[in-house]
DNA sequence: TCTTTTACTGGACAAATGTCCTAAAATGAC
DNA sequence: GTCATTTTAGGACATTTGTCCAGTAAAAGA
């Protein structure tokens, strides 16, 4: 994850070294949860290798996809790493998955060691932020079709690495529904 | 904003001179608009009184409110204040309003001036993350009338001081439909 | 206070979307 | 390669939600 600091943030060999001496491995098969609900997220993994997806279940029962992650992007329950209280999603691996990870000792760390972390922890909830902000706006103004017709526009990757039955929920439809999409879009 | 900002973290009496130096005041008439779309937003405003609402321009021209501001609370085009890209929404006055302004300006100097006032850039923004996670929760995981019954249960203020036809929108939903949903919940 | 404008309600109908289900296609395991 | 499992497509029908509209209530302006 240095190097998506590094374009961000002018850092200091030293400041570096500390995130280097505070960043852990690991890495996860398919399909296998990293958080759970009612846990409380207490890391924040940047992905090497692979894709994660985060869901939260409704009154029915239905998986409801939160948000995808891939390549040199970063994952967690952020609500749930700010407030300290139990997270609403899962986070699962949808391919086998390579993770740095900072935990929220780490990172602690890293904001009490001076000016230029405290920045760009900002800057970071600031872009994560605008992201969700998107999200947001293309929910109120937009119908599922258009959420599908944008992504299919400006997010190739969703289209051609997430299965559909996941695509579906994320755009806030039902699989039969997306269904219909595709068919009357070709 | 002085005493949000004493909640939230421990400042000096200087540091607190600071904000007080760089603060300014506005009015506002109900029904005026303080940034349209296409602006970008160089201010953030909080409400010593009255209230505001944030709405955006879909593409049959029907407005749709994105969020209300209260008392005591920030207003801003964030997504547009921190991008420096212009907005999408417009931010009106629902009633006659009272402001304090913290400019970009400002904010920069606040933000060069500590670690205090970086860290609390950081809180902030973190809190306003969390307001908008819950919201897209909601949006995904609830119907529109959950919505709005969840709406009648924690926020009866809106109820109560919102005209029927924003919080319509603001719910997702269309002023007819929430009509029928009213009916069905007495 | 009276008038004009704006906001809210609800009927009738239409369109969008969901539910349930089955069959075909794709994927994974051995 | 074969079999079992999972994913996707789509028919038939039900439900939800939107559109259009008119009547009434409420609010704003003179």
């Amino acid at each position: 994850m240095k190097f998506v600091f590094q374009s961000i943030q002018d850092f200091s060999a030293y400041e570096l070294s500390l995130l280097d001496s505070l960043i852990t491995f690991r890495t996860v098969k398919k399909g296998e949860l990293l958080l759970t609900e009612n846990q409380v997220c207490n890391e924040i993994v940047f992905i090497e290798k692979g894709i994660l997806r985060s869901f939260f279940v409704n009154h029915k029962g239905d998986e409801i996809t939160n948000c995808f992650a891939f390549e040199n992007e970063f994952m967690a329950s952020f609500a749930s790493f700010i407030t300290k209280e139990k997270a609403e999603e899962n986070i699962q691996a949808l391919t086998d998955t390579k993770l740095q990870i900072l935990d929220r000792k780490a990172l602690e760390k890293l904001y009490q060691s001076g000016f230029n972390w405290q920045e760009i922890g900002r800057k970071l909830t600031e872009l994560e932020f605008v992201n969700l902000h998107k999200r947001m706006v293309s929910f109120q103004k937009l119908s599922g079709t258009q959420r599908y017709e944008e992504l299919c526009k400006n997010h190739q990757k969703y289209i051609q690495l997430i299965p559909l039955q996941y695509l579906a929920s994320y755009l806030g439809i039902t699989p039969r529904h997306l269904s219909r999409i595709r068919k009357a879009v070709v």
